[in-house]
DNA sequence: ATGTGGCGGGG
DNA sequence: GTGTACGCCACAT
């Protein structure tokens, strides 16, 4: 028997002897060495909501059975909450993950059948929720190390192969120091945007934070002596650049690997290339190549063990801006001009030789120093999201704030043995005729130059109004008659029972607590003990990292507003997207005529704060 | 107004 | 893969 500390980059599944056997990709802690770890004790299931009688829903899936429509490996009656109401609901247990899509349609279609739940969670993340495993923090996991598997094979000495004997053990989630390694190619374009089957690649870009920077290419023997210019690599063909590109990767033995809308272009170039000059691309930890994952409509380029990150998908989501451009980004971040070649224009760098071509040199090792250097500010953020969704950092890099929200609450609700709502089924027609909720409150900027402003801000209006009315689906009730309650923003609505919004009437119960303020409090009361640790703190890494995590709850707790008024969201609620922002702007209206008491006038007003102009003649 | 189709980033 | 982005803008109807 043999114990390990593992740091868990990545996992999925494979499938033996027609069973699903969990992989987890990571570094052995301390010795940095590669660990894939096998897991063959994970059963897929999901849960049956009957309509009517349980037991007959019970038959009715055992003759689903004998007609050869359904495999049953084992099936049990279990209590979950639903919406926080306990219920009974079969809990049926498969053999192979594949199977839930495949007997979907035929256990919907049966009269007993009320609902499937929870039928939609891959695998993996099933098997991350139900042990509590967090990626990117330490596992303790004990069992039979093991030569080879299925297709890996552990003679590389760097790579260990463990059979697991009992589950998995979240021991620790602070994040360890992480290698990471930027990369770009650039590619000869004389036909404006280059095609891979004829453009070849003319320089590949690495830098890293394990003491790599350099620019592999087939020119550049001319800056030969040239200390300046001493990062370029020079090689004979676009064969050996690429060959280099890959054993730099391999022998570095970097966690993470950085690109720059790498998932769209950077990797399918280099796969395509590779592929016409017959190298092989195998950087994944158990030796596989590229795999392009399709998200929608979109690629996501992976290798298995290797953590690809694509910056570009995770810094539209971090700011605002109206271009995401790496030039633009890194502006905005540093407020430094990068070196800049016009993109049309590279092939005649290229081609010019001398100072041009040097320019040239200098403008792809500034992008991918750039790259590194964004990563280095915005990873943190983003491991401490992954950390709170509980899902692998390559998904969670490429989510929507909303879906990593509500990843965090999927995982909220097994805690909590809260049954997950499905995903609403409503089309972009049903979101039309719904019409749009209306925003906070605007009161748009008196003109002038104006003296004398105080400033007044609600902190975390959205999040404090979810909480302190309790809004949340689970608590709402859905009935017609509210007419009795009177019109008015400055009347306070509230009955001993429930909290009733402005402008809706919608009503939301005092009693119990509901799922979304609960955990919305949650992180509230997280993030402020955060803050108080933070401003206590003398040691700055420390300080940085309290910073960093704060801000992510920050970002957490706000996006649970947006989150319900999103149509795949598995608590969507329009009613309550509407309650909160009617709230908001009976909040604020109330705060601006509270201040004309005391002689402050808004001359600006925006959904959670104004800006005020003192006239005590005005005073009442 | 309402519908739909394409784009972003990359060279 | 227990799957199928998303939000915005131009343009047409």
């Amino acid at each position: 028997m043999t114990k390990r500390n593992m740091i868990l980059l990545d996992i999925d599944y494979i499938t033996k002897d027609d069973k699903p056997v969990i992989r987890l990709f990571g570094k052995v802690k301390g010795k940095s060495n590669d660990i894939i770890a096998l897991d063959d004790s994970f059963v897929p299931y999901l849960y049956i909501m009957p309509n009517g009688d349980i037991d007959d829903c019970i038959n009715d899936l055992k003759e689903l059975e004998s007609a050869g429509k359904l495999k049953i490996n084992v099936l049990e009656k279990v209590v979950k909450t639903d919406y926080q109401i306990p219920k009974e609901f079969i809990k049926l247990y498969l053999t192979h993950p594949q199977e839930v899509p495949q007997y979907r349609d035929d256990l919907w279609s049966l009269d007993s059948v009320k609902a499937l739940r929870e039928h939609d969670i891959p695998f993996y993340r099933r098997y991350l929720i139900d042990n509590d495993l967090i990626p990117m923090g330490e596992l303790e996991i004990e069992g039979e190390l093991i030569d080879s598997y299925e297709t890996i094979d552990s003679d590389d000495e760097n790579l260990e192969i463990l059979k697991l004997s009992k589950s998995p053990i979240t021991v620790n989630t602070d994040f360890q120091d992480l290698k990471m390694m930027s990369f770009d190619l650039e590619v000869y374009n004389p036909h404006g945007m280059p095609n891979s089957e004829n453009d070849e690649i003319i320089m590949i870009g690495i830098d890293s934070n394990v003491g790599i920077r350099k620019v592999i290419s087939t020119k550049g023997e001319e800056f030969l002596g040239d200390e300046e210019m001493s990062f370029i690599q020079s090689v004979r063909d676009e064969k050996e650049m690429i060959e280099e590109f890959v054993k730099t990767v391999k022998e570095s033995n970097v966690d993470i690997i950085i690109g720059y809308n790498s998932d769209n272009f950077d990797f399918p170039y280099l796969k395509d290339r590779a592929k016409i000059l017959g190298v092989d691309l195998d950087l994944g930890m158990d030796g596989s190549t590229v795999k392009f994952l399709r998200r929608g409509y979109a690629n996501a380029a992976s290798f298995k063990g290797l953590l690809h990150i694509d910056l570009y998908l995770v810094m539209r989501r971090y700011m605002s801006l109206d271009r995401y451009t790496l030039e633009r980004v890194y502006l905005e971040l540093f407020g430094e001009e990068k070196i800049d070649v016009p993109g049309e224009r590279i092939y005649q760098f290229w081609d010019n030789g001398g100072e041009e071509l040097k320019n040239l040199f200098k403008y792809s090792l500034d992008d991918v120093v750039a790259t590194l250097k964004i990563a280095d500010q915005i990873l943190p953020l983003n491991l401490e999201l992954t950390r709170f969704a509980g899902q692998p950092f390559f998904d969670v890099s490429r989510m929507s704030t909303g879906q990593q929200a509500e990843w965090f609450l999927v995982r909220k609700a097994y805690e909590r043995n809260e049954m997950v709502p499905n995903k609403p089924n409503m089309t972009k027609g049903d979101v039309v005729r719904r019409g749009n909720n209306s925003g906070g409150y605007v009161r748009e900027p008196e003109k002038g130059l104006h003296e004398n402003l105080v400033q007044f801000d609600f902190r975390s209006l959205y999040p404090s109004l979810i909480i302190s009315k309790n809004i949340s689906p689970d608590v709402l009730v859905k009935d017609d008659d509210l007419d009795y309650f009177a019109e008015g923003n400055d009347i306070d609505l509230d009955t001993d029972e429930y909290y009733v919004c402005p402008e809706h009437y919608y009503k939301f119960k005092k009693e119990p607590k509901g799922f979304i303020p609960s955990v919305v409090g949650d992180i509230l009361d997280e993030r402020f003990k955060l803050k108080r640790e933070m401003k206590a703190c003398e040691d700055p890494v420390l300080k940085r990292s309290l910073d960093v995590q704060q801000q992510a709850l920050k970002r957490l707790a706000n996006t649970m507003f947006g989150s319900f008024g999103f149509l795949r969201f598995r608590w969507y609620s329009f009613e309550c997207a509407q309650a909160i922002t009617a709230w908001g702007r009976q909040h604020i209206k109330k705060a601006m005529k509270e201040a004309e008491k005391y002689g402050f006038y808004a001359i600006y007003a925006d959904t959670d704060g104004f800006y005020a102009k003192y006239n005590p003649d005005k005073k009442d």
